[in-house]
DNA sequence: GGTGGAAGCGCC
DNA sequence: AAAGGGCGCTTCCACC
C-alpha cells in the first residue's frame, strides 16, 4: 500500500507531465512494468523521511544582520532610482520591462540589437544591456538597480519575515531529471551576497560538503572516454586539460583565458550547447566557436559517440533512462518542428548526467542520515544539488565531517572516483 | 479580487 | 526566428 505522498512520487516517476494521476493499483503495476520499482524502493521512498527531517531542522538566520543588510540595500535602491530618473529625464516604473524598453529605445534613442521579443518589445535583459554599456551611462545604473532590487525583493525582504530557523520544503517531484527542488522559501538559489545571514547555532559549526565536478565525472564514466577518465584518475585540472587537448598545446602552455573557454565548453557539452551559444558566451566569433567545438569532439571522440547514442535511444523509445533506470520522457524527440526536436535532443544529452548526479546525492542523503540520525550533534540542513549543508557540534565537527565526506565519496562506486570538497565555518558565506 | 503568461534573474 | 540542461520567485500586466 502506498501513502498519498508515495503515490504522488510514483506518478511522478511514471510521467511528470501526465495530466492526471493514476490510481494506486495501476500506478504500482506501471512502475513495475517500466522498471522503475528499484528507483522508487531504493531511492525515493527511503529519501522521504530524510527530507522531512532536514525541513524540520531548518537553518538559522541572523535577523540583526539581515536588517542591516536590508537597510543598506534599500538605501542603494533609492539612490539608484534617483540617478536613473535624472538620466532618463523623468520617472517611470523601473521594474516594468515595457516602460524600460520604451525609455531606452525610444526616449533615449539607444539602438537595439537583435530581434524584438514575442510581445514586440526590445528585450532589456542584462545580457542585452551589457552590449549597450558604452553607449549611455544609464545602462550601468540600471544593471546595478536590477541586481540590488532583486536581492531585496526576492531574498532579504521575504527572509526578514522568518523568526529563528527557516524551514524549506524539498519537492521530490520538483524536477523532471530527478533533482530535488526547494520551495517556501527556495533555499537552493540563495545569492552569495545573502549567505552571510545564514549561520550555525552557538556551539555548532556549518559544514558544506560538495561533490567536485560530479557531472563531468559522470560524463567520463558513461562515455568511457579514456582521456577524461585518465584525467580524473590523475586528479588533473580538467578545464586546463580540455584546453590543452582542444588547442593542441601542452598543459603548462594553457593561458587563463583559454582555460576559461574550456570550462565553458565542458559545461556546455553537458548541456548540449551549440556553437551559437558558445560564441555568445565566450565572445568568440561563430566560426571560431565551431572550430573549438569540433576540436573538442576530436579530442574526446567517445563523448560524441555517447551523445549520439543517447539521442538515438531517445528517438527509438520516446524517453531516455539514466544508469539507475530513471526515465525522462521526451515527447518532442521525433517532432517535425526542428526547434522542439533540438530541445528534446539537448534534454536527452543532459538528463542521464544530471539525473544520475541527482540520484547519487539522494543516495548520499539516505546514507548520511542513516549514519547520523541518532546523533544529536549532527543536523542535516540543506541540499543544493551537489552540496550538502550540515550543522555539527563544534567539538566533534572535524571528525564527523570527515566521516560524512567518506560516506558521500563511497556511496556510489564508479570507474571514476567521486571527490567531495569540505569546508567548515560559522556562516554560510564562510564556506 | 484572483489568475496566468512574460520577462527577468538568483542558484546548481 | 532561435538554437545550453534543471529549477522557483518577483514583478508587471492583461484578463476575467
Amino acid at each position: 500500500m502506498l501513502t498519498i505522498d508515495e503515490l504522488k512520487i510514483v506518478n511522478f516517476l511514471l510521467d511528470p507531465d501526465a495530466p492526471k494521476e493514476l490510481p494506486q493499483k495501476e500506478a504500482s503495476a506501471q512502475l513495475e512494468k517500466l522498471g522503475l520499482t528499484k528507483v522508487f524502493l531504493e531511492i525515493e521512498k527511503p529519501l522521504m523521511p530524510v527530507l522531512e527531517e532536514m525541513s524540520n531542522n531548518g537553518i538559522l538566520i541572523d535577523q540583526k544582520r539581515l536588517v542591516v543588510l536590508k537597510k543598506k540595500n534599500e538605501g542603494k535602491i533609492k539612490e539608484l532610482e534617483k540617478e536613473i530618473y535624472k538620466l532618463a529625464g523623468g520617472e517611470f516604473n523601473l521594474n516594468s520591462p515595457k516602460q524600460m524598453s520604451e525609455v531606452l529605445f525610444k526616449k533615449l534613442g539607444l539602438k537595439a540589437r537583435g530581434a524584438p521579443t514575442k510581445s514586440g518589445l526590445q528585450s532589456t535583459k542584462a545580457s542585452k544591456l551589457e552590449e549597450l554599456k558604452g553607449e549611455h551611462e544609464i545602462i550601468d545604473l540600471i544593471l546595478d538597480y536590477r541586481e540590488v532590487f532583486k536581492i531585496n525583493s526576492t531574498y532579504l525582504e521575504p527572509l526578514s519575515h522568518f523568526k529563528g530557523r527557516v524551514h524549506t520544503t524539498f519537492l521530490q517531484t520538483g524536477a523532471a531529471t530527478g533533482r530535488l527542488s526547494s520551495v517556501n522559501p527556495n533555499l537552493q538559489n540563495i545569492p552569495d551576497s545573502v549567505k552571510e545571514v545564514f549561520l550555525a547555532e552557538e556551539g555548532f559549526k556549518l559544514v558544506s560538503l560538495d561533490y567536485s565536478q560530479i557531472e563531468l565525472r559522470i560524463l567520463a564514466v558513461l562515455s568511457e572516454d579514456e582521456n577524461l577518465i585518465e584525467a580524473f584518475k590523475n586528479d588533473l585540472d580538467i578545464h586546463r586539460l580540455t584546453a590543452s587537448q582542444v588547442l593542441g598545446v601542452s598543459l603548462e602552455k594553457v593561458t587563463e583565458e583559454e582555460r576559461r573557454f574550456a570550462k565553458t565548453l565542458n559545461f556546455g557539452v553537458i548541456y548540449g550547447m551549440g556553437a551559437t551559444a558558445f560564441a555568445r558566451n565566450t565572445g568568440l566569433k561563430r566560426v571560431e566557436a565551431e572550430k573549438f567545438i569540433e576540436n573538442y569532439f576530436k579530442g574526446f571522440p567517445k563523448i560524441k559517440k555517447f551523445q549520439e547514442g543517447l539521442v538515438e535511444e531517445a528517438r527509438k523509445n520516446g524517453y531516455i533512462r539514466n544508469l539507475n533506470g530513471r526515465i525522462r520522457w521526451l515527447k518532442f524527440i521525433n517532432n517535425e518542428n526542428g526547434f522542439l526536436r533540438a530541445g528534446a535532443e539537448r534534454e536527452a544529452i543532459n538528463a542521464p548526467i544530471q539525473g544520475l548526479a541527482a540520484d547519487i546525492m539522494k543516495l548520499a542523503l539516505i546514507a548520511v542520515h542513516h549514519e547520523c540520525k541518532k546523533d544529536h550533534d549532527v543536523r542535516m540542513l540543506l541540499t543544493i544539488h551537489d552540496e550538502l549543508l550540515l550543522e555539527i557540534k563544534e567539538e566533534r565537527v572535524e571528525k564527523i565531517a570527515k566521516i560524512i565526506k567518506q560516506t558521500m565519496e563511497n556511496v556510489y562506486p564508479m570507474g571514476v572516483k567521486l571527490k567531495v570538497g569540505m569546508s567548515i565555518g560559522d556562516r554560510w558565506s564562510d564556506l
